[in-house]
DNA sequence: GAATATATGGATCACTGATCCGGATAGTCA
DNA sequence: TGACTATCCGGATCAGTGATCCATATATTC
């Protein structure tokens, strides 16, 4: 790549992490471009599609809470660990409003740039799902895809500013259904 | 209103039903308006925002809806009415893809059009839950407010094409966690 | 310094909902 | 029946969106 295209990419992966973190991923495309000084093909030229921008924006997240799940993997307790990362993927949604509906459109959109994203994210949280079962402290009813689901539906309710504050108490309340041990309390 | 305002009203109205089952409640307006054989700015003078168009088509639903939760209230058991009439709720907005969204920026949105019915839906939701929670019946660490929020985010699964397959299951886990009786099984 | 491969961004397109206003028409009154 | 007026209609237009084209500019190579 040459080096004003390298220069032009990373300046624009930058304004589009800012322009987003104000305005949502829904943020446009234009407005980032004149952000950062560029046209608005310039942009569409070193990545094509909003996922596309997502995907490089978002790499290092999903990349870091794969890698969490990984270490949790080897807790001493495999209830909370689910729970806990659990818990960081709602969070970490809120940093970008409006994802988990990219998100939910890419885990079976071969196409999308955020589809290999998506689909490591969910077998990550599978693995904890299971480990969690076969330690008897999870549901046997639930699956990895039933389990990204649940995920998606609790941020979604955090994307929505009126249903946000009911998010981290709903999020306990379904956590509780997941898990079964009868004596859990909770961290709230 | 004029005769012929009124017939132009009605005609848009079914032809809206139509398009809004076909592609859902975020079809384009003016598709709308060329299916009716009518310029935009008529379907816009009927139905100023799309959140009037819907409420008028809606009002009828959200009606049975609130009458149905009425008539459960003095049913038997306060735990059937409760997770029966939630179902019937998701159940209703499949047949509206979309319309969970703008029904979530409604409820707190006093200028729009579908605030009124959304505020009703909840109150109604909010007699049930009282009714199981006094019984025995339901947690008693939500409220009407965390229902809506539960229901629609349930409802939001069964809009996404990609989670809709595990709605159903998932809402049945979720009913499990609102309803504290531990023999219950659900109805899967 | 010249040649060439690559990157750029203004211009344009089809589409969205919103708005304006000249012209058509329904309802009323003589 | 005919005229008048309040009401309604819809084509035209506007600002916004993402997508695409292509003449221009520039980094890189020889």
């Amino acid at each position: 790549m040459r080096a004003d295209a390298r220069k032009n990419r990373d300046h624009l992966l930058a304004t589009a992490g800012t322009a987003i973190a104000e305005h949502g991923v829904d943020v446009s495309l234009r407005d980032i471009a004149r952000r950062a000084d560029v046209g608005l093909a310039t942009l569409l030229r070193h990545f094509p599609t909003r996922e596309a921008l997502l995907d490089a924006l978002l790499r290092t997240s999903f990349d870091e809470l794969t890698a969490k799940a990984g270490e949790l993997e080897a807790s001493d307790s495999p209830e909370d660990a689910l729970v806990s990362w659990l818990r960081d993927c709602v969070a970490w949604t809120t940093e970008y409003r409006g994802v988990t509906v990219l998100m939910a459109a890419a885990i079976e959109d071969t196409e999308s740039a955020l589809h290999t994203s998506c689909v490591t994210l969910r077998a990550a949280g599978a693995r904890l799902l299971t480990r969690a079962q076969a330690a008897g402290a999870a549901r046997t009813d639930i699956d990895g895809a039933d389990l990204f689901a649940l995920v998606a539906a609790l941020a979604w309710l955090g994307d929505q500013p009126s249903l946000a504050p009911r998010a981290d108490h709903l999020f306990e309340v379904v956590a509780n259904a997941i898990v079964t041990d009868p004596g859990r309390t909770g961290t709230e």
